[in-house]
DNA sequence: CTTGACCTGTGTCTTACACACAGGTTTAAA
DNA sequence: TTTAAACCTGTGTGTAAGACACAGGTCAAG
């Protein structure tokens, strides 16, 4: 198979698997014509870099799996600890999307009863400069 | 106000502080040994560019705003208007947050019950590879 | 006057690709 | 058969928002 037909066939980009290619997550074989062509295995590499990368693991730590699984060592292990702290890093991230989307509701509420006002020296948009992030609880937990 | 005091003041770090200068978001004044001041109006700025950064403007969203307010003109159109869109942005990148943390959880769960395996030609992980998304509706919204 | 704590600018690094570009290759039509 | 479209190649750069490094200047205290 080559780049673009392994994109589709997978609902990727050629874009990619050349980045995948180019870490040497992939190895294909050139032929002649200096085309890559990627036999079975690397096909099946793929998929299982893109479903780890569905799964939140970076490609670092892909590497480091397959790293692990070619020395002919279980990777699984590895790949559970892992994907603890990626979902750590990942309820973090949530919690804080789940924080700044609050704020810019309650921004858009409070600033629909505002008018607009003209900027001074030391006032950019008072709409943002008086915001005030209604505070529920004192975060206390990190 | 030196970079150090105004980042401490604010609850951010210099290379922030230092990062928005170069961008010339802020202009502070130098003095004879080199050293950079910043006098009130920039400190209200700096107060100014870390609410919207709270509130999900982008660094590139800020400066139009400035842009705009440094014209005379009243920024609240803008920022009202920007807001909606860094709110829609937020809520798909919410979803896909939310989409995210609820496969690592099945992974978590689906994979408490299987053994540890050697990869092969063809496997790196069997628990990646054979990890199901547990999909509740077909994904038809975008 | 020296030590240590601060400051300076500038340059590089990060993530996971997307996009650009100059040029080689293949394929299908003319 | 010529040619033009449609593919492919490697490589280089851009992205967001800073973090970190580094060589060197400055300042306060002992």
């Amino acid at each position: 198979m080559k780049v673009t037909e392994l994109a589709k066939e997978f609902g990727t980009t050629p874009d990619t698997v050349r980045y995948y290619t180019r870490l040497k997550l992939l190895n294909p074989a050139k032929s002649e014509n200096g085309y890559k062509y990627y036999p079975l295995t690397e096909i099946s590499r793929l998929k299982f870099i893109l479903s780890a990368r569905h799964l939140g693991f970076s490609v670092s730590d892909i590497r480091h799996i397959i790293d692990e699984a070619s020395l002919g060592k279980s990777a699984c292990p590895l790949v559970r600890s892992l994907i603890k702290e990626r979902l750590a890093d990942t309820e973090k991230q949530f919690q804080a999307m789940l924080a700044l989307r609050k704020n810019m509701n309650d921004a858009l509420a409070q600033w629909d009863v505002k008018e607009d006002k003209t900027p001074t020296s030391t006032m950019v948009c008072h709409l943002i400069d008086s915001f005030e992030p209604t505070k529920e609880y004192g975060g206390s937990h990190d």
